[in-house]
DNA sequence: ATAAGGACCTGCTAGC
DNA sequence: TGCTAGCAGGTCCTTA
């Protein structure tokens, strides 16, 4: 489900619990969410080791340990990550636990078990999660690079503002709000991109991923409320899921199309 | 080289 | 009420 500011709302919110914390212990339910190592090896490898930083890069988190070693995770459609006491049970899909020295546990579920595991060892290059494989963060580009990636392509603008190897962390909802906010149809084609709708884009697509990062800002106790998984960032959507709704600034229907195999949704008045 | 489609999974909803 | 098809905010792989 999260796109970066849903990835960057659960690093805030659970970093100042995890950073200093020892892992006694790692119960993995479902060895397939453990992309790498193996999952006995992975479990092995963590006892004993303590949290040393918790970061975000594009829809990817990392818990670097104080061994220098790290955990990388991909939450993809459902991951998400709770810290419960031992005492509170376990849901249904949760794949992997970490006992922590504090009483708690961090928790990973997964309804749909899409979401990865890797733990990347000091010094060695992580080539296996495709975090290397990312482009800039939404908050560092510039006008030439956009240029550069966006207006040789035929792609519609949607699928390149979704390509993780041109922006980091950029999803379905985020692509069709930055798209509205902009004024530029999802369905252009980069090639087809203005000088002045790329210096837009340039600007909107931070300043709208900044918005909904504000939008979700929440605290421990109401996120582990939601259960970790739900967001706030609905309520402040302007066109994703309002397909056949008027368009909030113009009052024409919102158009529901596929572009690029991913459902959309724009303003046909709106957006040129 | 790029696009389309399937695969990976479970759960929810709309429609019959 | 109960069943079913279709869909879901991600990514990777194969095929054409």
């Amino acid at each position: 489900m999260p796109e970066l500011p849903e990835v960057e709302t659960i690093k805030k919110v659970l970093k100042p619990h995890l950073v200093g914390r020892a892992i006694i212990d790692v119960i993995i339910n479902n060895r397939n969410v453990v992309a790498h190592p193996d999952a006995n090896d992975f479990a092995m490898r963590l006892r004993g080791q303590t949290f040393y930083d918790f970061t975000r890069r594009g829809k990817f988190l990392t818990l670097t340990l104080t061994n220098g070693d790290s955990i990388v995770l991909h939450l993809r459609m459902t991951g998400c990550l709770t810290i419960e006491p031992i005492r509170i049970p376990c849901e249904k899909h949760t794949h992997v636990v970490f006992l922590l020295d504090d009483g708690n546990e961090l928790r990973y579920d997964d309804i749909r078990r899409f979401g990865k595991f890797w733990l990347i060892e000091k010094g060695e290059p992580d080539t296996l999660s495709g975090i290397d494989k990312l482009g800039p963060e939404p908050f560092d580009l510039t006008p030439d690079y956009l240029k550069a990636k966006l207006c040789k392509s035929k792609k519609p603008l949607k699928g390149l503002l979704m390509d993780q190897s041109i922006i980091a962390g950029i999803g379905n909802i985020y692509s069709d709000e930055i798209c509205f906010s902009a004024k530029i149809l999802p369905q252009k084609a980069g090639n087809e991109l203005t000088e002045s709708e790329l210096l837009l884009l340039c600007r909107k697509i931070p300043d709208c991923l900044k918005y909904f990062i504000e939008k979700n800002e929440i605290s421990f106790d109401e996120y582990m409320l939601m259960g970790g998984r739900h967001y706030r960032n609905t309520p402040y959507l302007q066109v994703y899921g309002k397909a056949k709704n008027p368009c909030p600034m113009c009052g024409e229907i919102l158009i529901g199309n596929i572009i690029g195999g991913r459902s959309s949704v724009y303003c046909k008045r709106c957006q040129k």
